[in-house]
Formats: C-alpha cells, sequence, structure tokens
DNA sequence: AGCGGAACCTGTCGGC
DNA sequence: TGCCGACAGGTTCCGC
C-alpha cells in the first residue's frame, strides 16, 4: 500500500488512538514479521506504554516509556487496525496483536514484505540510516539532489524510488509528481538542471501534501486504521490510467516498465 | 562503484 | 470451472 501520504495519514490516527496506552499482552501469529525471537519480542512490549509515533519516509516508529522504540515497514500490503469491538477473532493476515485496555491494536499484512523491528537506537539503525530527506521535509534544495544524482545514469524515476536523497516516494507518487513536473520518466536525473530540480522538488512536495491532505491513495489493500479509505485515487492524474486521455493534452496515457516496475506518463506533455 | 535483475510471499484478475 | 501467467502500492542483496 503505503507511500508518504498513507503512513502519515496512518502515523496520526494511531498518535491519537495510542500514546498513554498500556500493552497488556502481545500475540505473534507469524513470526517471521518480527525480525527477533517473538517469545522476547512480545514479552518485552507487555507492559510498555506508548509513548510517541513518528515517520520517517515509509517507516513508523513506535516510542515506548522504556525499552527500544519499534519500526514498522508496511511493505505493500499492511495495515494497522485499531478494533474497539470485543471479538477476538483471528483474520487471514493478522500476523501481530497487541491488546490494549479496551481496544485492539491488529498488525495485518497479507504479502508479508512489512515488518516490525526493535531498535535501541532508531538514528543509526541502518534502514532509517539509508533514507534522505523526508518527502516533505522544508531543507531539501537543488543543490542536495544534484549532489546525489551527478554522477548517476539512472533515470529520474528510478532515482525517485530510491528513498535517497528523497524518503517516502513510491511509485504511484513518482508518476504523479514526474507528471505534475513534465518529465519524461526516463529522462537522467544527472541531466536536469537547477530549474527542473526546482520544480521537481515543488511538485514532490505540493503532490505529498494534496494526498496527505486526502488521507491517501486507496487503490486495492490501503485502509485507514479504522477502515476507511483515503481519497487521493479521485485525483491521480496518470497512475494507472493507461489508454486514458491525458487530462491535460488528451493523448493517452502511455505504460512502460522501468527497473521492473510500471511507469505511466504522457508522451506529449513529458519530454527527455 | 554502480547498475539491473532476482528474491522475499501472497493474492487477484484476465485469458484460454 | 480450472489452470496459468501477469501484475501488484517495497526493499535488499547478489552478480556483473
Amino acid at each position: 500500500m503505503p507511500e508518504l501520504p498513507e503512513v502519515e495519514t496512518i502515523r496520526r490516527e494511531l498518535s491519537q488512538a495510542l500514546v498513554g496506552e498500556q500493552i497488556y499482552s502481545v500475540e505473534v501469529h507469524r513470526p517471521s514479521v518480527v525480525h527477533e525471537d517473538p517469545t522476547d519480542f512480545s514479552r518485552d512490549l507487555e507492559g510498555c506504554f506508548f509513548q510517541q509515533v513518528d515517520r520517517k519516509g515509509k517507516y513508523l516508529i513506535f516510542q515506548f516509556s522504556q525499552g527500544p522504540a519499534m519500526l514498522a515497514h508496511l511493505g505493500m500490503s499492511g495495515k494497522f487496525i485499531l478494533d474497539r469491538t470485543s471479538d477476538p477473532t483471528l483474520q487471514t493476515h493478522d500476523r501481530v496483536v497487541f491488546t490494549l485496555k479496551d481496544q485492539r491494536l491488529v498488525f495485518s499484512e497479507s504479502r508479508c514484505f512489512g515488518f516490525l523491528e526493535r531498535t535501541q537506537d532508531v538514528a543509526n539503525h541502518p534502514r532509517i540510516k539509508r533514507l534522505g530527506f523526508d518527502g516533505l521535509d522544508p531543507n531539501l534544495k537543488p543543490h542536495d539532489l544534484k549532489q546525489a544524482w551527478g554522477k548517476s545514469n539512472r533515470s529520474i524515476k528510478t532515482l525517485l524510488l530510491q528513498q535517497s536523497p528523497i524518503a517516502g516516494i513510491g511509485n504511484i507518487y513518482a508518476a504523479e509528481i514526474l507528471f505534475g513536473a513534465k518529465l519524461h520518466p526516463e529522462t537522467l536525473g544527472k541531466n536536469l538542471g537547477d530549474q527542473a530540480l526546482t520544480k521537481l522538488i515543488d511538485e514532490t512536495r505540493r503532490i505529498l501534501s494534496l494526498a496527505l491532505e486526502h488521507n491517501g491513495t486507496s487503490i486495492s489493500d490501503y485502509r485507514r486504521v479504522d477502515d476507511k479509505t483515503g481519497e487521493f485515487q479521485n485525483f491521480l492524474q496518470v497512475y494507472g490510467k493507461t489508454g486514458q486521455p491525458c487530462p491535460v493534452c488528451a493523448k493517452p496515457i502511455s505504460r512502460s516498465v522501468q527497473a521492473q516496475r510500471s511507469s505511466f506518463f504522457c508522451p506529449d506533455c513529458q519530454k527527455i
């Protein structure tokens, strides 16, 4: 599911619901998603209070009153569900269940690409250390992109998916950002000048913010913690629109494959 | 050093 | 109806 706007939507909802809550018990139903001995994982978290829920790129970071923090990545299909009913029936893809005072927090992941991982030192965790500026970080400047991309022969589409120097963009928003910036996905990053880089940064912020205002994009799996959908799918210009008219020039949207991922673009509006 | 591709695992959909 | 291949919002690792 989840790129920056979806993860941030979930972060806000979880923060609201969890801070100050105590974990009564933890059940791990799919050991491979916790990246450590599930018995240790459960035992250590039981009794802890949620203190803060942060985010960097597509990672959620849970801070507790004591002990290590917990990183969560939702992979392709991961969800956090807040279940306030008293029905403890397990759904097929429920991997980890945290029982709190009056609710259960369920980590559900059909494809098992997502995971929960505890760490004593978030900032130095290799997965976090690798990330560049968060996609909404106002400090990102054209110079940073130039420095990172200057010697690379990769296309701009591939570079946007790297999570460094910009973190949080995935396949949907890469398509929408490049359409907004009028850049063909196969343009080489190193060929972009100051003007194009500035436009790219502006569009990144504009699209991610707009998507966040609409609570993210629900194409198939993505749901908010209360099972509501996001609404940004109603605003997509090119992602998944192969053959449909470009909203600007009405030529059909093209699809190609780059680095094993689909790219969607207008062959007329987006130039190399 | 940097690149493309395979791998991780599961589900859905369309064609035959 | 059943089987098979293509495709899916992500990340890491392994050769070349």
